[in-house]
DNA sequence: ACCGGAGGTCAACGCCTGTTGGCATAGAGT
DNA sequence: ACTCTATGCCAACAGGCGTTGACCTCCGGT
């Protein structure tokens, strides 16, 4: 359990993978690629993660890291959500190379939907006022945070990537909210 | 100007194409696939479209058909946006491909960019109450019904899938209204 | 001093891809 | 009847891909 002299390594060709499955997608980041930028040899990438299909599935390997929305006031609820996701996405690139990788692999999205089905789903059955409606209203907050991903990192549609993390804020937080508190 | 015979070929080559960018995306959908699909020989899609790229421009090229905003109620402005949408989609994967596509493809992330803000962009800045913020609102609006079509048609989540179309037009269409329409 | 194995390199394989050019065929214009 | 051109098929190319196996080179344990 002591840590070898690999795991440099190791976690140079997973930095490596996820900064090009993000830019490139799933099909068009090569191994080859993911090695040069690793500085080592494509052979490598097989014998510690066996295939293309597992370096994906080890640098798609992540967690929303949602907070406890019972902790927050209620009417703060969109507002705490939006900020998350935001902050979530500025940092790390795992969720956009998950997110562009989704668009055409299967086990990508497989994934995805896992991720967002429990994760969120989890967090919001918690403050929701019927739980019946959980899932939908998971949903629906998906369909919304989603949306702004991929109009903000994939797109690049320009009003969206211009507003200020601030106002995007501003304009979601009532959206979210809704989607979690209103009445059926 | 009198409709060759192989006019029925160019269709049967774009209708396959459209279906498999959709189902797989622009890498996955070979040439190859779509030829065989269309009865017909690979080369004979480079005879007509010149080349993968040509072929995807070709099946790509559409049209968000939107009705003009201005006939509306303005208090039903979300309602019509969200019904169309879906019914557009619904009946039509070209949108869909070129989600799926847009991930990964430079020049479809560039077509959609330009859909979204050429159209969209249009058909908002008529209704809406300050024209200096009609991006501004077409891009949230966007980000919804792409974060729509994401979650339903590509991740294929389970409660935006299960939600039937009258439902989610309940759920979406007054966050569509307020971004149109909610003062600054 | 020896050895065994882990870490790393290299060249190659088989496959699939987009793309090309040559060849057959049939039907319209003369 | 004869051409000419549009239409279509076939075989092949070059390049890139994931993947493999043989080899080299250290270094710690005995």
């Amino acid at each position: 359990m002591t840590a070898r002299r690999s795991d440099a390594t190791r976690a140079a060709i997973l930095t490596a993978a996820r900064q090009r499955f993000a830019a490139d997608g799933y099909e068009r980041a090569t191994i080859r690629a993911i090695a040069a930028d690793a500085r080592i040899d494509p052979s490598m990438v097989m014998r510690y993660y066996g295939s293309k299909e597992g370096l994906f599935a080890a640098a798609a390997e992540f967690d929303l890291r949602l907070p406890d929305l019972t902790d927050q006031p209620t009417d703060q609820l969109g507002e705490v959500l939006v900020r998350h996701f935001l902050d979530r996405w500025e940092g790390d690139g795992t969720l956009i190379a998950l997110l562009r990788t989704a668009a055409t692999n299967q086990g990508a999205a497989d994934r995805m939907r896992a991720v967002f089905t429990d994760q969120l789903g989890a967090a919001v059955a918690a403050v929701v006022p019927d739980p019946a409606q959980a899932p939908r209203r998971a949903g629906l907050v998906a369909s919304q945070m989603l949306g702004l991903a991929l109009t903000r990192y994939v797109l690049r549609l320009p009003p969206v990537v211009d507003t200020p993390p601030a106002d995007l804020v501003t304009w979601l937080a009532p959206t979210v909210h809704r989607y979690l508190r209103a009445p059926t």
